[in-house]
DNA sequence: CATGAATGAGAATTCATTCAT
DNA sequence: AATGAATGAATTCTCATTCAT
């Protein structure tokens, strides 16, 4: 298995510096190859082609995120503690991951259309996390019964997404996590009682 | 002014139907100018460059929106009922242009973060809308007077986006209008009393 | 008669004045045009095209050139003396116009080869001056009777050609008429007996 | 060392080839790829732009000029000898190689300034060498001692640039060579006791 | 005579990918 | 497994010239 060789995440962590230094646009393969380490023909011993090493590295960085999540709300028994869970998680390790940011919100977005769709794929593991919860706190009654969870899913993703993206353009100049319960505190009142 | 003489907005238009039927990264100068009926030099009376008709498109199209939008709103005595409108123009309009969501939701993404950022700018025009109907209704007491205008601004910008996003992503098959009366009840539900 | 009409030499000093203060390869027909003061068209109601232009400019200007150095030879009685005479006006008059220095020395030798031969065949009235000085050195026995007349012109033009070439691409710095005796006093050993 | 890679001089002799025989402007990248028998990306494995191939070009051969007129001026005693050599070798080696002359004398000069300037840069180490024979020739009083050694210097490089010029002209329909002692006469008179 | 809006051909350069070693 | 030299397709923008007014 070739992801399990070493090279192989040594690749997609030089991919996630080079383009976060130098911009989706100025991340060339040769760049990359340097980073890591390697020669340019190396790459394709572990990636198709270029493409394949952007969705590689949303799908370890996504993955990684939904595994973290998922074990955060794991105890909780309320679906709106596990909200807060999710926001305050995903805030959090943004916050600490100084490119992740920039890479996933910025640059990744330059990408183009295929690339997007392959991208919203993985993504989907992360809304189904959102609307497990949503359920879940449509029967447990925290949220009303009548809420239309694929648009209280768009709600909470976009809020999400748009609060990060503002303060990654901002140059991360002020708290994120601080901002994860009043974002928290809007969400619920959306889809609550 | 070169911004009154026809051939401006001719070329704007084939811009956005070019971008819409090509994809961003296929839309070249020529491809736009045939579409426009013009030379390819003649854009170049009326832009400085590729990125100055794509800016210029943004400017005009998002002008429209916010003009739009206002006049709605114009004689409605409610926050709340504001904001309603501003999500149904919000949706309508983009029922209503066949190519334009592809181009504001999808393609112009794609563009380079200095585009992006110039965008941005133009956004804050809409953004400020916004902010201004969240202003009212905490004077008039629809909304919570501990509201943070900021977050509630982010999060009703980010729901509306990815509402009309997955709506794109989704080919359109489904009406977009009638989601603006849920989306809305969401909204006002997160930033209410 | 073209050139008797104002805008003739008015078009060719404007052409003077944005070659020598934009250089050859952005001296564009439009910026002549607006430097002259008349519309982009009407340039081709007095010249063929915009190396006719060109030719012009050094045709006029060369012939005055080579004019004003009849006059001031005229009545001289020795050869040596026309010779110093020459070389002295030549460098007087490129010390006097700014702008004729930089356009005949450097920009307009960046014209393609065509132009360049045309320029040339102006350049031979200047030649035939110097070829007339020294039939008559040779006949007053100021110059040696064997020389080689072609050869000496060729000396007397590329001396003092490079030596003006030198002047303008070290901006002038030092004073061009004070060279014209010392360099008149080499090219006569060159010639002498 | 890219220089010494057997492509790095086989793109040089192909700018020559390709210039020398369609003119400057009409010496497209692809040209001188295709003569060279590389793709037009190889290109610029070896040269950092279009300009860098024709300074490289100038360097190369130019430094090759010195060279050749060092090794044979070497021995001789006498600062006349010497300039009938340098002038001899210069005529010789631009009637050896075809295309070089053309290059050189006609071609080159229709580049830019800036080119032009760099140019000029590498005609010092020919200029420097000519200084070096007017001064030995001074202190043995070959040549005058008043002699202004700037001014001979260009009356030298003037006269043989002249010179060439007007061969390469004239479709070098005479031999060039056999110029190289009426012209080191007219140069040494010119310079001479 | 004069205008100036419109034309459209033409070329340097980048970079993902390959493949002989 | 790893290398890295070589490939070659693909696109924006400029500007001399025209011609309808």
């Amino acid at each position: 298995m070739k992801k399990n060789r070493p090279k192989y995440r040594q690749i997609i962590d030089a991919a996630v510096i080079v383009i976060a230094e130098n911009g989706y646009h100025q991340a060339q393969v040769s760049k990359i190859a340097r980073q890591a380490g390697v020669a340019d023909g190396t790459i394709y011993l572990y990636f198709k082609n270029k493409e394949d090493i952007l969705i590689s590295l949303f799908q370890e960085k996504m993955g990684f995120f939904v595994e973290k999540i998922e074990e955060n709300i794991a105890g909780k028994p309320e679906a709106t503690e596990k909200l807060l869970m999710l926001v305050k998680t995903h805030f959090k390790m943004l916050s600490e991951d100084h490119h992740l940011g920039i890479v996933t919100q910025l640059e990744l977005r330059q990408s183009n259309k295929e690339l997007r769709l392959k991208i919203n794929e993985v993504l989907k593991g992360y809304l189904y996390l959102i609307e497990q919860i949503l359920e879940e706190g449509k029967r447990s009654g925290e949220f009303h019964s009548s809420l239309d969870v694929r648009l209280a899913k768009q709600m909470i993703f976009g809020t999400i997404d748009e609060t990060v993206t503002t303060w990654v353009m901002n140059d991360r100049k002020y708290d994120l996590v601080s901002l994860a319960e009043p974002v928290h505190q809007l969400l619920i009142n959306g889809c609550g009682q």
